[in-house]
DNA sequence: ACATTTCGCATACCCTAGGTATGTGAACCG
DNA sequence: CGGTTCACATACCTAGGGTATGCGAAATGT
């Protein structure tokens, strides 16, 4: 297999997005020593800076990958519903399942808001899981089914029980409990039927 | 003033805390170099190294002080009220507001994760704050005034809403919404009268 | 087809900053 | 008043992020 020169740049960066997606989720960013990365995949640190602007522009890449991914991992297990409340519950449990893979607990939960500054982690969140959350209950209030109020804080609340939750699970936490607690905090928005 | 050694000790020591507090909360952990929080006090590196094991572990007694100051301040804003159910509203909207200062923000909310580990954080978080919500939730669970259920995961869960939100308002986001919202999702706990 | 340019990566180097090992002089103690 | 402790300074080590430059093969133009 011949590769030409694209097909090579592109083969090396995403050999180096995967070996740092491996280790930056095992041992955290700041144990993650940028040069073995790059030995672990056969090129010398110099490659990687060829690539990426820094260790912290390599984790940006990752993030946005993960992000990305656990944006449609949600959205995939809501839309298996029709009616609305269930997508929400689908996707909090969805959200909830994804925070035991420690690529998303430690990158995206734990360090990420460190590296990236919380500025630019949240924006980052704002394009893929929590504007689904936002349009979901956007959704919600439309239809009815929840009081209408303003959309924005009550998913930056939502998402960060979530994600406080997640890491819990991660830690040992009981996921039974903590969805049912969950049932129990989205119930309560409910409007009497 | 003749300073005896104890008293000399425990000045640098106050000294390095209240700078590195400073510094940590204004910069962020990875910004502050040591040297420099040692050099402004007017002492060196190695007089740092004398009280503190590492530049974490400085860190670190700076999370102890912080959180144990933010504890107080909720608790002390809770037990202004008589009523269970009014002294959870006032301790989350302490809460709340304490995240508006620099130091419980940048501090205990951004960097104590990463840099002491989630697991290490999370025991300190349960000292302080968390405990308290947790003790209020029970109360008002015997009470009857909330349903009886499992405390812990519903505490996670508002804890990690708060803590979000908390840095909503920071960054900007209207406190007076966040509270709204906040009361509407607390409200829907209650049991029906 | 051959000269020229591009570019993906290697090599060699710099420098900051966390951490350590050892020295020193003043406070303490018998 | 001699010895000990201890708070801190000085000097040094080292890891690792970042940079400057070189090289050889692929791409490109004539």
């Amino acid at each position: 297999m011949a590769l030409n020169r694209a097909e090579q740049r592109a083969a090396t960066r995403q050999a180096l997005l995967a070996e740092g997606r491996r280790r930056f989720a095992a041992d955290g960013y700041h144990h993650v020593v940028l040069a073995e990365v790059a030995e672990a995949v056969g090129v010398t640190k110099g490659a990687a800076y060829h690539h990426f602007d820094s260790k912290a522009g390599l984790f940006r890449a990752v993030v946005c990958e993960v992000q990305r991914e656990l944006g449609e991992r949600v959205a995939s297990e809501a839309d298996r519903h029709e009616d609305l409340w269930e997508q929400l519950r689908a996707g909090c449990r969805a959200f909830l399942a994804a925070g035991t893979d420690p690529a998303v607990r430690q990158i995206l939960l734990v360090d990420a808001p460190t590296v990236l500054g919380w500025d630019e982690w949240r924006a980052l969140d704002e394009e893929s899981s929590a504007r689904h959350l936002a349009e979901a209950l956007t959704s919600l209030a439309a239809a009815g089914i929840i009081a209408e109020q303003p959309v924005e804080p009550l998913a930056r609340l939502l998402s960060g029980a979530m994600n406080e939750a997640a890491l819990w699970i991660a830690r040992g936490g009981d996921a039974q409990s903590v969805e049912q607690a969950l049932d129990r905090l989205l119930a309560g928005l409910r409007t009497a039927p």
